[in-house]
DNA sequence: GCCAAAATGTTATAAAGTAACAATTTAACT
DNA sequence: AGTTAAATTGTTACTTTATAACATTTTGGC
């Protein structure tokens, strides 16, 4: 059973929001979510999920190499898309394709593509799964005949905080 | 004044439709948008746009430059970049974030980033400025205190040819 | 412990986009 | 028409993003 709707006002995270449970609570999830699957989450992967999490900032993959090389992992660009390829496939982050950066996924486990909030102020992105945005794509779809798999939704303005 | 709603089920482009008519219509309407601005649309920028709308499939900045480069002009990426530059601030082009393509505009003149249908079998993309969809966001991101700016809608599927 | 499969390391390269400056063309003005 | 400043285009070099191909290491099942 997924929600549809997000609650009221909550999806953007605030300037003083309890990040260190943001991220215990992503890895926690991801822990769980690997295990029932029997998907490997390695160490190396374990630390990139936790790099992309260090903030609610989409987080480039050569800004996460830099991360890697700076802890003096060995590190080549295939090393950070061979493990973001693992955690788009399981769900636990996400592609930003007008940033061409990567950020967490607030649901995993849950269906469908997301939509994004992106703060152009501080750079900040918040995750929805809105129904009605995704009853109006199906919609308007159908009266075209054609047949949605996949959507990217990306919003730009500016956050909460930052008005 | 804007419709907000597309006809019941035309936007996505058919195998068998005069796309002739649809260059044609193209180039006129580009004509009189940049004459009545005092936009310069120059043979360089002229060609792009054509390449551009050969067909509804969009178009890597990188093989427009072929094209220009096969047709003798002297050419490289900046070439292109700045000709699609000026096509997008006059709205006369879009660029398809999810394909870093680019793909000519079906309603130029009108405000909006519009949303777009793109078949993942035959490559083609139709346009849509859809206003359950336009609402759908605005609504959302207001319940989360967001200000929209401007917004990424790329739709990915199946067009009714190839299904 | 041994083997096959999965994961990671490594080198090299492809694909997309931009910075900086030179040359040329255009428009505006005498 | 000739001059000049601005806009456009040409050119070289480079940055950023992403992937291919193959070597090495690690892991899980026997």
């Amino acid at each position: 059973m997924s929600e549809e709707r997000q609650p009221l006002a909550d999806a953007f995270p605030r300037r003083d929001h309890d990040h260190v449970r943001c991220i215990a609570h992503a890895m926690r999830d991801a822990i769980r979510l690997c295990r029932a699957r029997g998907a490997r989450l390695t160490p190396l992967r374990t630390r990139v999920l936790e790099i992309v999490w260090q903030n609610h900032k989409p987080l480039g993959a050569y800004d996460i190499l830099a991360v890697l090389a700076a802890e003096g992992r060995s590190s080549a660009p295939p090393t950070v898309y061979r493990a973001l390829e693992f955690l788009l496939e399981q769900g636990l982050v996400h592609r930003l394709s007008s940033l061409n950066a990567f950020i967490g996924c607030s649901r995993p486990g849950h269906s469908g593509s997301g939509q994004f909030l992106i703060c152009r102020s501080c750079g900040n992105a918040a995750e929805l799964n809105d129904g009605g945005i995704e009853r109006a794509i199906v919609r308007v779809a159908a009266s075209q005949g054609f047949a949605v798999h996949g959507h990217t939704v990306e919003i730009s303005g500016v956050c909460p905080d930052c008005r």
